[in-house]
DNA sequence: GCATAATGTGAGCGGATGCTTGCATTTGGC
DNA sequence: GCCAAATGCAAGCATCCGCTCACATTATGC
């Protein structure tokens, strides 16, 4: 279950944005919590054609007006789930390398790619969900900053390593590393270990490493 | 603009399938000609949360009653567009295939990878929109079948070229080619020459090929 | 020309769904 | 304990959209 940050379900939403309240007492904290653990359900269960308001504030064993209270549009809920599912894998990918920087281009590639594998391993599920929907949504300004940091932590590895034209290079590496786990889940594949070691092949041959 | 094979709007959807009529009249004819084409239209400019079949009736300059005569939902109407879209780009990759067969793996992989990104090049809107539809529809037995002959032409030409365990392999080509594709348009990318280059860079690199 | 089949028409039904609004209940400070 | 602010409630409004149906128009065979 992803952990939810609290940042202000406001704070989003450019066309539709009607300020909404901040929940102020722990009674409404846990009302907010309880409408994304339910949205999150639905997803995890029931893909996002069956995700709506009514829905998930019955799931969620609230009303459907104190949803309104906290969350302007339905975008909004999903936003904030994106939001924080971003902030936990941004957070991952940062430590895992941090914890392998300079050990070596194959290591650390290989512990950048974990570190995303994980995220998908967590909940398969709602994660593919969470990815689908987020094609189709505007980001809000926040969510678009991780990606950024999570390519820019992409593009360092690959600086770190003497690699040139690293922008480049790192927006084809993360989109071959995409089309396999994408096309791997779709498919129903969960052995990630298999997933892993494709995804290196791939990744050390587009930048031209003799194979292991 | 797509070419309709006139291949039966019956035919397809499983679970509300209910007969309707096929067009024995050049006027009715002409009217599935226009409902298919309004339903390309709108998906290349405004997207397929804009298309409905009421909309679709009135861009077409055809009454809704009309257009369910022939065609008995909205996912059927979608489901001959794509069927058209895959029998374009499955003939092209064949014929790709066949010119190139025996040229070598490099010469032979240019091949096929032109003739997907030409199917691009030719409506991207169109392409990028049908391939979204595509993905959250179930697909048809016929467009099952041409999906399975592209990826036997695949399949067929690694063979060729003595790389052993090839259906794995064009599974995870397959999944790079379009993760790069996908990336590059969703990016607003049009040169298509480029992304060639990287695709061919990334699918030799794939194989272990030594850089060219 | 006439009968019949084929085709075309559009008002509108039924249901889903995003969201508002008016009111009830709970909480926290004094 | 009291009151104002915070929170909670759910009926139901407004809209959208897939699709039907009863009827009008046009083509075809004889």
């Amino acid at each position: 279950m992803l952990a939810f940050g609290h940042s202000h379900p406001n704070a989003m939403k450019n066309l539709p944005l009607n300020p909404r309240k901040v929940p102020r007492q722990a009674r409404s904290r846990a009302t907010c919590d309880a409408i994304l653990a339910a949205a999150a359900r639905i997803l995890e269960r029931q893909g996002d054609e069956a995700l709506n308001t009514n829905r998930v504030a019955e799931v969620a064993g609230v009303s459907i007006g104190s949803l309104y209270q906290y969350y302007p549009t339905k975008e909004a809920i999903l936003a904030e789930l994106i939001r924080a599912m971003r902030q936990q894998m941004h957070d991952d990918m940062a430590a895992a390398a941090r914890v392998a920087a300079g050990s070596g281009l194959e290591q650390e590639v290989d512990a950048l790619v974990a570190a995303t594998l994980r995220h998908h391993l967590r909940n398969p599920e709602l994660a593919y969900a969470l990815e689908i929907v987020e094609e189709r949504l505007p980001l809000d300004a926040e969510t678009a900053a991780l990606k950024q940091g999570m390519r820019t932590l992409v593009v360092d590895m690959l600086e770190r390593n003497g690699i040139t034209d690293a922008p480049a290079i790192a927006f084809d590496l993360i989109a071959i590393g995409h089309g396999l786990a994408d096309a791997a889940i779709a498919a129903g594949e969960r052995d990630f270990d298999g997933l892993h070691r494709r995804i290196r092949r791939a990744v050390l041959g587009y930048l031209g490493r003799p194979r292991l």
